[in-house]
DNA sequence: CTGGAATAACGGTCAGACCATTAGCCACAA
DNA sequence: TTGTGGCTAATGGTCTGACCGTTATTCCAG
């Protein structure tokens, strides 16, 4: 066997045809990321880039789509209309995740299991950085959670509103689109959510009210306590459940 | 004034637009949601799917492309090509998150510390986890870096690698997930990675090779204590650098 | 049984056309 | 002066029909 197959192996490089419209995403994407393009910045119009890239129309339009796609651009139509940089959404990340899960094999206990994991590990910058008006903030979505429970009115999304309110007080940015971005999936699957709700209500609850104690106390150990025991009992919930998509 | 501008306001709905391709994307991004589609499922062709809808190859062509952008279909070109569903990969999740970085505030000392909370926070799973198998690994890893220090040439590649290799054991494809996302925004600006390399270099592999023993003990307050110091020492190098896009 | 040519299915791209939406301008009237 | 309505041009949204390159399959020749 002394053929090319065995000895030239790695002399040639896999030929990928590129699609055209990609190269145009790359390109645009390249200049996004270096700086040369800013939020609020407008492209050229689709008509005019066709001819700066050598392209068709069709071509630039698919271009577009995808990097509308990636939440890189907004296209607004009419005169003065075209494509302009925006930032992507903390949404749009959920949305990828909630695509992710729903096609992947990640199951709710390991989304469980990672939200556990960010939700405590935050506790001690939140106990740090909560000012005042961040404490007085979760003090109010409390009341309005219990507020819903007497009118029997309790839903997911108040107790997810809660769980970002917390990540709020670590005033970085990041760690809140990450909060955020986990409760994307939770919510989607309307099944469990609708399981999980009434078991939440008024314990879940008092655990936040508990919660937001211990971080006007000033106490990291009360919180991690706390948030510990409310997270596993809904992990509790979830566990071994299928995918969503099932 | 008693015309319908005050009185009847709120008679008149806003009317949305939707685009034509983005009804289709949504039709199909339904159908996986519910399972209806599942991974490595074929749609029709192109041509079939103009007929069905009952619009131009044109639009059925960007709605694809919107999927594809969202990673939830694979396009193969050829006989017996067309859409096929798939599962979203980790690299998309990443690259989402290098476009936030890259056009919103997140700064790299947000990032880093986000990082911190999650890889400190998993080691108790990675510690009580972990096979041999798996430590085998980790260690192969820092042993090649070793090796790619004395030649020269480390690369930030290699202690993402490790990075992530660590995630692997906790055996939750989220938490996987979301460690190797983090990782792209890094290595993304090449201006940090070329300015944190040198400094990474022997030490930094050193703490690797300290947190595998730390593992292979089941020790964790040792893990946290050599993962904190570790990622602490780049927390410190990147702390107040500009967005990656400056 | 093997290698290669023909075929058909399919996505990728193009060119040109028409429609709907929108911002800006301007004239006219209150 | 003000504001109302119409005109116009810029721009995205969609359609039609065509041609090309890629690829799996089939089948024939050696």
């Amino acid at each position: 066997m002394s053929d090319a197959t065995d000895t030239g192996a790695d002399l040639f490089k896999r030929v990928s045809v590129e699609r055209v419209s990609q190269v145009i995403v790359d390109q645009i994407k390249l200049l996004v990321r270096e700086g040369k393009l800013s939020t609020g910045d407008r492209l050229p119009s689709e008509r005019d880039l066709c001819q700066r890239f050598g392209v068709s129309r069709v071509t630039v339009r698919e271009a577009l789509r995808v990097l509308e796609a990636s939440g890189l651009i907004e296209i607004r139509v009419g005169a003065r209309g075209g494509a302009f940089v925006s930032s992507p959404t903390r949404e749009r990340l959920g949305e990828g995740l909630a695509d992710l899960m729903s096609l992947s094999s990640l199951t709710p206990a390991h989304i469980t299991e990672a939200r556990t994991i960010i939700e405590v590990g935050i506790l001690p910058f939140v106990v740090e950085r909560a000012t005042e008006a961040d404490i007085a903030s979760l003090r109010r979505m409390v009341e309005e959670g219990r507020e819903a429970l007497d009118r029997n009115a309790y839903t997911m999304n108040l107790s997810a509103a809660f769980h970002v309110g917390v990540s709020v007080c670590t005033h970085n940015p990041a760690i809140e689109t990450l909060v955020q971005s986990f409760h994307g999936p939770m919510l989607l699957s309307l099944r469990q959510a609708q399981l999980v709700a009434p078991a939440m209500g008024r314990r879940g609850t008092d655990e936040h009210a508990a919660l937001v104690d211990a971080i006007g106390a000033r106490d990291t150990e009360a919180a991690i306590k706390v948030m510990t025991t409310h997270l596993d009992r809904t992990a509790g919930l979830v566990r071994d459940m299928p995918p969503a998509g099932a």
